[in-house]
DNA sequence: AGAATAGTGTCTGTCAGACATTATTAT
DNA sequence: ATAATAATGTCTGACAGACACTATTCT
């Protein structure tokens, strides 16, 4: 390195004492209705924390994260966060933001980059079965948001909130939470999960019938080509669907 | 600060060398079309940049920015870096991506943190006639993803024009490239400039009349509440019309 | 008159929104 | 039968897409 270059452009500012990566991992927990059988379960978006065991914040639960390396990005490094955390790999991670604010640490000048994930339930259980960790647990958002998290975590939860309830209505995302088949009632309830105001009261027949959503989601069939359905959470059977690739472009402009 | 906790915590890693800033600053340029008069004008979607005077990448055109002190957020650095490469303030501007590929700058581990800009023409004509710069320098955009810039800065250069020509179609920010009042005829040109494959055939209506665009813009009135029109661009006069606050909220569900 | 842009008329098929109704099946 | 969810029917007004047409004014 020609350092003399190298001290020329960067100057003998200091430097940052970390770019770690904060992980807002969401799951939708599903709770049967217990009740009666064969009814829809209720759902609740919730946000893993961990309680911090260290100073600065010690026992305050935080976002997990970690420090990235100098051999990889920190889009690597959020990954390998999450599958530390939660054991899972291969699902939705995404980053979002990067918190700077001066004075955010107090452990020195660090600058955070903030990532969302969406895991399946199912695939969060192996994890906290194999793993008796008391200071690693799920919090409904609501609850999450009342908490006093460490650092600007609040500020972050919050900020992922607001970006998964766009994406909600204007992506695919929901398919993160659902099986690979799944029934449009699922489907609505996931949607509204998420983002509770969402109401449409044709779902069933906007989602399956208009022209600007084909492509959409699609009906599963057996190998015979018949219809497939599920009773899991009804009486009368329902249609499985699974998401296909295309997702609408959406415009203002018409 | 507790020094030992710190050590335990962030550990002997190595720090990075640098949190900086690289700012896609986008304009459209309007050439009037010199054959004729009231014709409308050709636009076209530059980007600034400039060239490197010093290693690495010396000679190279790049995109402006600098590093970010640790007294600042890095969003205080991209509207300073802003405002010394443009002399513009008060614009839009907009952080997107991190971009921390290790090896991505030959100085050393520098993560960089991309924001995008978009800057109306008369306010980048101001700058432009104060100082005389050769190494800064407007470029097409098709143009400028050809050259070879310096760093990864033609990955950021994409991932730009991905983001704002997706929002040149779900958001209002045509707004920042149009005066205060403007004609439908500049907005679809506007919109047709970053997304050349935008094509509405009753567009004029569709932003006009339709009730579900209710809001995005409106006429135009003197202080009589008599249309305000104008024939700059058009033998026959057009309405003038603003941007309103609401933007419409999009979904693909319905 | 011709050129250049602004703006409206009209028609068909589809969709949105609101609401009511029927269908299916475990209990 | 009852409960619970799934799915369709019906109606009105609005919109999309396509295309033709009229309007205005500078040259």
């Amino acid at each position: 390195m020609k350092e003399n270059e190298f001290n020329y452009e960067v100057g003998n500012y200091r430097t940052p004492d970390g770019a770690p990566t904060d992980i807002v991992i969401f799951t939708i927990v599903t709770t049967e209705r217990s009740s009666l059988k064969k009814s829809l379960p209720k759902r609740d978006l919730q946000v893993l924390l961990i309680e911090r065991k260290v100073w600065p914040f010690e026992g305050a639960w935080a976002l997990p994260g970690g420090f990235t390396l100098d051999t990889e990005t920190v889009y690597d490094c959020a990954r390998r966060e999450l599958k530390e955390e939660t054991g899972v790999d291969d699902v939705h991670i995404e980053y979002f933001n990067v918190y700077s604010e001066p004075g955010r640490d107090p452990r020195g000048w660090i600058i955070s980059h903030a990532f969302l994930a969406l895991v399946n339930e199912q695939l969060l259980l192996k994890r906290r079965a194999s793993v008796d960790a008391a200071d690693v647990q799920l919090f409904p958002v609501e609850e999450a948001l009342k908490m006093n998290l460490a650092f600007d975590h609040r500020v972050i939860l919050e900020d992922a909130l607001r970006i998964i309830r766009d994406k909600m209505l204007t992506t695919t995302i929901a398919r993160e939470f659902l099986p690979e088949e799944f029934t449009i009632s699922e489907l609505y309830q996931v949607i509204q999960t998420v983002v509770p105001e969402f109401a449409e009261q044709n779902f069933t027949r906007k989602i399956t019938s208009t022209q600007s959503r084909q492509g959409i989601i699609e009906e599963v069939t057996d190998e015979d080509g018949r219809p497939k359905q599920s009773n899991l959470y009804s009486q009368r059977a329902a249609q499985l669907y699974r998401f296909r690739e295309l997702a609408p472009r959406l415009s203002i402009y018409g």
